[in-house]
DNA sequence: TTGAAAGCGCTAACAT
DNA sequence: ATGTTAGCGCTTTCAA
């Protein structure tokens, strides 16, 4: 493979001379760039960016660590995130932790000993430790997703328990009042204790009295949430309505509502939260919280390109909000 | 920031020597090991990847260039593959090149640059130039989805044609003449192309004409599968029977049909591809075909780590095949 | 089992 | 505008 000083010595430069072309840094007669251009064209060269980081210190390596590609957040995030840096010149690495925070830990060392840039997280609870190795690191480093409350450095998001809150209210307005919530186990999904929360402000704020034997778990399936709904339903006192923690429950919830002939939302009000491609087209459609995540990933993106060329903003929290979508489920 | 030199001082041995604790290869007397490990601990020693990547010639990273990261397809295929390579210490490192073949080119010489030790493409179609930079590269190449008939080196998939042919030919046999086909524009999605073909085929086989009017295209959008069944519908001939390229386009005609209250398979049949998470719980459920994305994904890696260590098994092309699954859309 | 010396291929800092 | 020198922090090779 050639290197740098042969490009150079085809092209009758010194080494450094190639290299300020190659980065486009400093200043090159242009003369002398199209020598040393035309030499690496011939010569077929692909630079060895592993040599250039060990030197210059940066890799232009945004590091992401999430757990998992499934969710729908984490799909447009990336998107979003990708779309920003990979125009700067930044590559996305990914690390999978989808297990315990120890785990997040391991990764975090590995991802700093590859001397990344910044860091994504997109989860918000962390160890002490992580927290510390993460301080000490001294890179950018932005959570995204749920808010965090103590960011290790920045942060982008929005607060599900606003929004839970935010659509169970919209629910009492329009005259419900047996509210149920279906949610993901907590252990799964830490959203869905904030979302609880916010559930449980609404009631209150109505001054409803919560019901424990309205609170359901469903993992995230639609089958699991078709047999919840069942499991409501069967109460005594069923519910009129119930919160979906995901959309994907609520479709499951509206499904199971189709098989067994029970009209949504006369029999039982359905709502979910994301706005999934299939909420808005849904049959009736779904009640949802929107949030814009591909805006979200951007901005996240955008905040550590800032960070990573030595601007340290004044925000370093970013609430992008949410909106209630209410449609014809409820 | 401690280095290794540091970490040898503190331990009474030369940097070789902790060296090898750290990469856990060579011989080491246990006593000296812990000696160095201690050493490690207390300095809060993190490795300087980057110099062990220069000086190695190898990074443990795959690169994988994806058109994004929104389909069930690709999210279950990384799934699947950082789980695999996660647990040999490789990290992925992701381009996105949604757009043209030409974007795909230079992030394959950016990612070259990066010294990737392997890559994964999830698209089959590349410039002359791709495959010739990387067959020089020389480093292992898995195209994995659709399965490649001419490899760049080792492809895992399935065949798409096939598949549609099955799906059609299920149809046929239950007695639908008038098919249509939905699917996304080829522009779009170049296995929209292929899985024509199997419809072609399926008809053909069956000794049925085509017809052009039967085909329509739809963006991948629940509203725009509505709209172009409606269309469907309308025309003077209208199919008895829709056969979409996609699962969230069935769905989409679903719920269309719903609305509409055109009784699904009674009235027109329905069915998908992918069998994503509610084909099987939509009412009605949705015929569709099965694919095993995480296992290609899983696969897809072992075939990389098997190649990264040394071994060129004789196997460069893997078919993991799909299965048909007939529910009560059909 | 341990170590000394010589790079890996590039860039930073300081000339000229 | 161009060049020289000296590393970046590790691993390889060879030797003891």
């Amino acid at each position: 493979m050639p290197r740098l000083a042969d490009v150079a010595h085809r092209a009758g430069v010194a080494k450094i001379t190639a290299s300020r072309v190659l980065r486009q840094a400093g200043p090159v007669a242009a003369e002398t760039r199209a020598r040393v251009e035309q030499a690496m064209r011939d010569l077929g060269y692909i630079p060895n960016i592993v040599a250039s980081n060990l030197s210059s210190n940066r890799t232009r390596i945004i590091a992401a660590i999430t757990p998992g590609f499934a969710s729908p957040l984490i799909r447009d995030l990336f998107q979003g995130l990708s779309d920003v840096v990979h125009a700067q010149g930044y590559h996305l690495l990914f690390g999978v932790a989808d297990h315990s925070v120890g785990e997040e830990e391991a990764l975090v060392r590995a991802i700093l000993a590859r001397r990344a840039d910044a860091l994504v997280l997109s989860r918000t609870r962390h160890t002490a430790s992580t927290r510390q190795i993460l301080r000490n690191a001294a890179i950018p480093v932005v959570e995204v997703g749920q808010l965090a409350s103590q960011p290790i450095d920045m942060t982008v998001g929005f607060s599900n328990r606003a929004a839970a809150r935010a659509i169970v209210q919209h629910m009492i307005d329009r005259g419900y009042r047996r509210i149920a919530m279906m949610s993901e186990h907590q252990e799964e999904n830490p959203r869905s204790i904030v979302r609880r929360q916010g559930y449980a402000d609404a009631l209150a704020a109505a001054g409803l009295t919560p019901d424990p034997a309205l609170l359901i778990e469903s993992s995230t399936d639609l089958g699991a949430a078709a047999q919840a709904l069942r499991a409501l339903r069967r109460q005594k006192r069923a519910p009129d309505a119930v919160f979906c923690g995901d959309d994907l429950l609520a479709l499951g919830a509206l499904f199971e509502c189709q098989r067994q002939g029970w009209h949504v939302p006369r029999d039982i009000a359905v709502a979910g939260f994301g706005d999934l491609e299939y909420a808005a087209q849904a049959c009736p459609s779904i009640t949802t919280i929107h949030v814009d995540r591909i805006s979200m990933g951007r901005s996240a993106g955008e905040m550590l390109l800032l960070a990573l060329g030595g601007a340290r903003p004044g925000r370093r929290s970013l609430d992008i909000g949410f909106s209630l979508i209410p449609r014809a489920s409820t």
